[in-house]
DNA sequence: CAGAAAATGAAAATGATTGTCAAAACGGTT
DNA sequence: AACCGTTTTGACAATCATTTTCATTTTCTG
């Protein structure tokens, strides 16, 4: 694996928002590469085991992806209107997943948290 | 609807896990109903309409509903092993992502925020 | 360069979900 | 009970994202 995830991951690092497989291959398509539909899921799913971009599910079931700055522990803020993504973290947030589950016995928690909302500049136009 | 919607609610009602459509067609197939897998969609999704049940994704991007005892807000505690699930609240978190998403200037804010761990019974055998 | 191994893409297969449409179940009315 | 307009239902086809398959191309190694 190189020069096709290279080149998605090239996408991914110029775009602020999540972006879908389709998404990507349209864009890719367009300026004029010939790459086919499934090295592009095959490069997002390799960067993503390698931990290299973050995936979230829409409301509709779609996978998308996000190339982060950072590699460590974080949440996401999505803009419902244009999808810009803030990276955000939440050190309560952590500590009250550990405890809850704790406190009914679980083990080997983990957790998933997004919050969305309106960007201030899709609140105006 | 009524018939079919009934039933539905009901098979959720008697399940402490999150419940694919499937699932729930599968069931109630054995359970000797003559029910449309189309009809068990509909109902979930006019049962979340009313907010009577509550849905996610699975990590392979599959919906799965649950009957809650609460209607108020909520997130949920789910072992990856059975899926029993315990309806759990964290005043904290509400508070965090509404600072969070204010302090980037964004409005009309939402969250989706699951624990997912290993329940005391699966951690056994 | 040769040959093996990894990557690629077109097309088919899968699987969940939705759309279509005619038949069946309802509800109220004589 | 027979009638009629409305709602619900279910079999089947259609969508759509994602995965498989498989033959071809590219890359790597010696
Ligand atoms: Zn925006
Ligand atoms: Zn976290
Ligand atoms: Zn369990
Ligand atoms: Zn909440």
């Amino acid at each position: 694996m190189s020069r096709s995830r290279d080149a998605v991951h090239e996408i991914l690092r110029q775009s602020a928002a999540f972006r879908s497989a389709q998404d990507i291959f349209t864009e890719m398509r367009a300026d004029g590469s010939k790459i086919g539909l499934t090295t592009i899921y095959r490069a997002l799913q390799a960067l993503n085991d390698d931990g290299r971009v973050d995936v979230l599910r829409t409301d509709d079931g779609e996978a998308v992806y996000r190339a982060c700055a950072t590699s460590a522990h974080h949440h996401h803020l999505v803009c419902r209107g244009c999808g810009l993504t803030v990276e955000v973290d939440g050190p309560d947030v952590e500590v009250w997943a550990e405890r809850v589950g704790a406190e009914h016995g679980f083990t080997a928690i983990t957790h998933t948290v997004e919050v969305f909302g309106t960007c201030g500049a899709c609140a105006k136009g």
